[in-house]
DNA sequence: GACACTATCACACAATTGTGTGATACTGAT
DNA sequence: ATCAGTATCACACAATTGTGTGATAGTGTC
């Protein structure tokens, strides 16, 4: 009987040891590689054969989503399931148009673990059953324009942004900036439309979500 | 020769499986039992013996440096080791005032997991190499009082800072929680002291950083 | 050259946030 | 039983933020 052939990834060294563990113990499964972040999936799918990936969503540099856009680019036969701790309804969406299979949460059994690899592996669709309701809960939702692109900020608004995140007034940034408050002031407005926000604080908050302020 | 027993505590069931099949591998290790936030692991302490306790440092409800606290003053025997993600500089200062006896990330290596129970069994103090530096760093960082330090804030004031974060304001938070806009001024007010931030920008940048947010 | 976008500014006004200075009541720890 | 901390509220006022509705000028594009 052939085995399915996995590839594990994740940043977490112990988590890696933990699920080979766990996947050793069922014979039809073999792990035949691990990869601590994106890059090093995509070398090791360049060299050898894999039938499913478990790919950790955070990881450091490429993170989940990145990494499957480009497996399933590359190799579209690798069966992509994704790991992670978050059980936000809004990302499965995108998971999934980027042409991930499955999608399990870290403190799922280890038995629904298994299943899952290899229910992905005959092509189904594998979701943690916590998950299902919320996604239902976001496709039944009004066809709003929410859609997770980011708008093009300009690079003054960038700045007005990063001061704005440092606990700068209006007045401060106007005179870092060499401008009228006004001026910042209309920057801030324009900004709340592009970035559908109602004031500062939500708006750093996306800022840091879409990593705006990274780069210092 | 006598076992070293162990009691595994993470709110994910794939850790930890993942940690009793590393853990399982070596024989004079033996995992007692497991649990999944700060209160099981209390009861289990009343009813059986432990040498050495693993836990996980975030976790739904009490988190891993309130179960130490609880756990060192109730069974000050048992030795504490924290299995984290972050590699903050800071915490680790308030872990081992808590009385936790070790701090490892958790992308060790599993040898480095064995061995660090072993040697806080033996009453070594065990520490992530990444950390031991940055540590040393923010010892010898002397001069400013307050470096990093998360101060003790308490749950209502958390709520606020959420709903802030929600983008809520005083007037919706106020309605929110059933008390005057009063009140969620005066939470707000403390809350700026505390966390030394000018305005709600910077509270829930810090509330971020800080992890805070982490849990609905 | 028309058009879209960016960056700049003005003026007025409403809404919200942040501060200063109190107070009362409950709780848990010393 | 006192004391520190928490949670609640009041009132007043200053400061800041956010909105509505304009305008001008430079840039790059089709």
């Amino acid at each position: 009987m052939e085995m399915i052939k996995v590839l594990l990834a994740d940043d977490h060294q112990i988590m890696l040891d933990g699920l080979k563990a766990i996947i050793a113990k069922d014979r039809s499964l073999k792990v035949v590689g691990t990869a601590c972040n994106g890059l090093e999936v995509l070398e090791y799918l360049k060299k050898e054969p894999v039938d499913v990936l478990l790919l950790d969503l955070q990881m450091p540099g490429m993170d989940g989503l990145e990494t499957t856009l480009h497996v399933k680019k590359s190799f579209p036969n690798v069966k992509v399931v994704m790991l992670t701790t978050n059980d936000e309804g809004s990302i499965i969406m995108s998971l999934f148009k980027v042409g991930a299979t499955g999608y399990l949460l870290k403190n799922a059994s280890k038995e629904y673990l298994i299943q899952g690899i290899k229910d992905a592996h005959a092509g189904k669709r594998v979701l943690s059953s916590h998950l299902t309701e919320k996604m239902i809960e976001s496709l039944t939702e009004e066809p709003k324009i929410k859609e997770g692109t980011i708008p093009k900020i300009t690079k003054r608004e960038i700045e007005v942004i990063k001061l704005i995140a440092q606990e700068y007034t209006t007045q401060e940034i106007a005179d870092t900036l060499f401008v009228s408050t006004n001026t910042v002031a209309t920057h801030k407005r324009n900004l709340f439309v592009k970035m559908e926000v109602k004031n500062s604080v939500g708006m750093v908050k996306k800022a840091l979500e879409w990593g705006l302020l990274d780069q210092r």
